[in-house]
DNA sequence: CAATTACCGACCAGGGTGGTCAATTCATGG
DNA sequence: CCATGAATTGACCACCCTGGTCGGTAATTG
């Protein structure tokens, strides 16, 4: 008898997404105490025996998917902008598509790092919290960590512009998620997306910078 | 026997409002199907039976609740920021003031309106989404309608420079309230609160309007 | 071929669900 | 003071879903 968790990574890739994203998908649409592994096994296409085959409680898959998914985001998204540019639009730019590449894959993704980071649960308290601000840390590090704040005008202070610009990127993505989350990842305009977003981006290069 | 509801309209204030409160609570945390009643009049201090006195089932309690958020909102809200005046970033401030009254009395309001707006249960699916397009389009004209858009800088299109602000803001109203979730309601200090605020304001009229 | 592992799904006890209703408390007016 | 009717209670209902088990079958391996 293996360990659990390797019964679980030697699948194979197709299967393994569908349950990671059906889990994904339940955790965060329900939180970690209504979530039903019901659904998940469901939605993933296999049986319940199989899921306590890959793991030995709900909680361990919980915790599994944290670890995985924080792996993932340092991997291909926090590493891939620290330090790439002290300009921060141009990071930010760099940062929307990387989240669009993880997006096709694991497309829950983000709604479950959303949801855990207001997760209330006592089960899991404590070892999400854990999890969660070293996560936090490193990610607030690599996106804003050694920002070139000399590009930006310098009759305001450059931490407003920095939070302003932070808010505003952020809640065009979340529109933005919103707005394609309907349809198939295949049939989704990245260049008009891209496009709007330069936009915007324009704006406030020349709002916010030095001229 | 009187209509349900009048049971209800007719109740003492504080018991009517703890009601409200517990409802929008439950409602906003868990979504209309997995809300639970029991906890509702655990949370308000009352029997099971009284809530079904008051509202004959769970849908007609939900409903009401929708009615009730939405006529508030309206008068206490929208109504007072309507057309006040053409510059959004004035009508924005009185906004966040109203906001913080109404939050005063019912602090879950907003993460109801929040929570209902990506409602999804088939069970209340169509009178659900009958009353929030209307609220949507009232609140959007009065927080939106007839803004004096000559006062923007005038070499970036105005309809980004009015997105861009608007985001931002909506983002730091967020922030705002989850810093203050935790207090309690008398220990806020407003003072710092509307300062803070005003920082920001002042660097998005100094970067987005004519100078 | 046997042996071992991967997987299935019916099944379990326990707990929560929206809603009911006989019984009790309360308020009011005579 | 009691009589009356309304307000309120909470034990109770049948039902559904929960996380997890386990005897069995199918697939893989040596």
């Amino acid at each position: 008898m293996v360990k659990m968790h390797e019964n679980f990574t030697g699948l194979k890739e197709d299967k393994r997404d569908s349950i990671i994203n059906a889990a994904l998908t339940e955790f965060a649409t329900k939180g970690y105490e209504l979530a039903s592994t019901n659904e998940m096994v469901k939605a993933a296409g296999i049986s319940k025996g199989a899921l306590f085959h890959y793991f030995a409680s709900k909680k361990e898959l919980f915790l599994f998917l944290c670890d995985y998914v924080f792996k993932v985001v340092s991997q291909e998204f926090y590493e891939q902008i620290g330090h790439c540019d002290g300009d921060l639009l141009i990071r930010y730019r760099r940062a929307a598509m990387l989240k669009g590449a993880v997006y096709q894959r694991y497309p829950p993704m983000f709604e479950f790092i959303k949801r855990i980071s207001v997760e209330k649960s006592p089960k899991i308290e404590d070892q999400l919290k854990e999890r969660l601000s070293k996560m936090m840390a490193y990610g607030y590090q690599c996106l804003l960590g050694n920002l070139d704040t000399s590009l930006f005008r310098q009759d305001v202070p450059a931490d407003k512009i920095r939070d302003l610009t932070i808010w505003a990127l952020e809640n065009y993505g979340n529109r933005s998620m919103e707005l394609i989350g309907d349809q198939r990842v295949e049939e989704i305009d990245l260049e008009a997306l891209n496009t709007d977003f330069a936009q915007y981006l324009d704006v406030l290069r020349r709002c916010f910078y030095k001229q």
